[in-house]
DNA sequence: CGGTACATGTAATCTGTTACATGATTCA
DNA sequence: TGAATCATGTAACAGATTACATGTACCG
């Protein structure tokens, strides 16, 4: 149950519509944590039930009318708790990686077309980290406490995003070098 | 449905048990592909439903028999079609990165464990791959096509554990600078 | 008139985890 | 004698995905 957790770590700072949830999993927590709107959503609902947190009906103009959650004491103790608590592995499935081990068995076209598809989101998850990076970190030790783990975790996503670049243009250029198969 | 092709690749260059295949998702393919040996003997027992494996068993002496798994026509043609269809996109929970958020409003002393935990382990993940770089894969220009897919992946493994382990060095020296809190 | 952003959800199904279960061999 | 490795599985439950469902506002 750690989708939980993750969900009552963004309200930590401060209260967020599912929306705002899912579209941030999306983006910044993005490259560490992914969950579709309707996963956030059922667990929101979950966490209403237990009481971990409180929601409020925010009617706007303009727009829908919102529910905006935050956390509560109780929602507060369990999320100490779990920092305490053992640190599972990280979990990852990438098909990519997966369809590599066809190579020379299968259609190499259509995994370096997969590897430059790749490579455009990185770029694009590149830029958008560092933009961030630029505006709200250039310092990261004059930082307040509160959002230096915050830093952290984007200084992580920029290093995995270049790194991964990098592999990106080590692996097409081996890739060419297969023999058209499949 | 994705371990499916995960595991139909791993039997493309040989046949394996249920206990080899737990192992190398364990170890090489672990870095992009995680699952247990309870979802493995699952997987394994619908493909074989499905006829995309077939098996046979295997007296051993001093040891289990075993059921040692190879690909059918059929799993290689659902192979072949899941290499030309899309990408899905990487699927990653990390609790840790999800732990940094609460740095500045809990246990930072928890959360530092917690990332020399992680650099323990990325040492020795990196030791491994490089192992096994340097045993198998020293000239990748001239590796056989059906092995360069599997050295890019190694490749992608190394790339992410060194970008991981600098990650470690700058992420420890920032949190020493968060006063103690919770 | 069409697309995008805002905003929230349910139902059915599939996938993955946890707990339980067994049993031989080898090494210290 | 106890731990590790080999070897395979089931059952119950939790978590995630896919398909379905609705509706407004704004921009071009």
């Amino acid at each position: 149950m750690a989708l939980t957790h993750a969900i009552l770590t963004a309200l930590l700072e401060e209260d967020l519509t599912g929306y705002e949830l899912a579209k941030q999993f999306d983006v910044s927590l993005g490259f560490f944590w992914t969950a579709s709107h309707q996963q956030i959503y059922q667990t929101l609902k979950r966490l209403y039930a237990e009481e971990l947190v409180t929601a409020r009906e925010v009617s706007q103009t303009g727009k829908p009318d919102k529910r905006v959650y935050s956390l509560t004491d109780s929602g507060r103790r369990s999320l100490d708790a779990w920092v305490l608590s053992e640190t599972k592995k990280r979990k990852v499935t990438d098909e990519l990686f997966a369809k590599l081990y066809t190579v020379g068995h299968s259609s190499t076209a259509a995994v370096i077309d997969a590897v430059i598809q790749r490579q455009h989101d990185h770029r694009e998850k590149l830029a958008l980290y560092r933009k961030i990076e630029s505006r709200n970190y250039a310092a990261p030790l004059k930082l307040p406490d509160q959002r230096k783990g915050v830093y952290l975790a984007l200084l992580a996503g920029i290093r995995q995003e270049e790194a991964s670049l990098l592999w990106c243009e080590d692996a097409l250029s081996l890739l060419v070098s297969v023999s058209r198969v499949g």
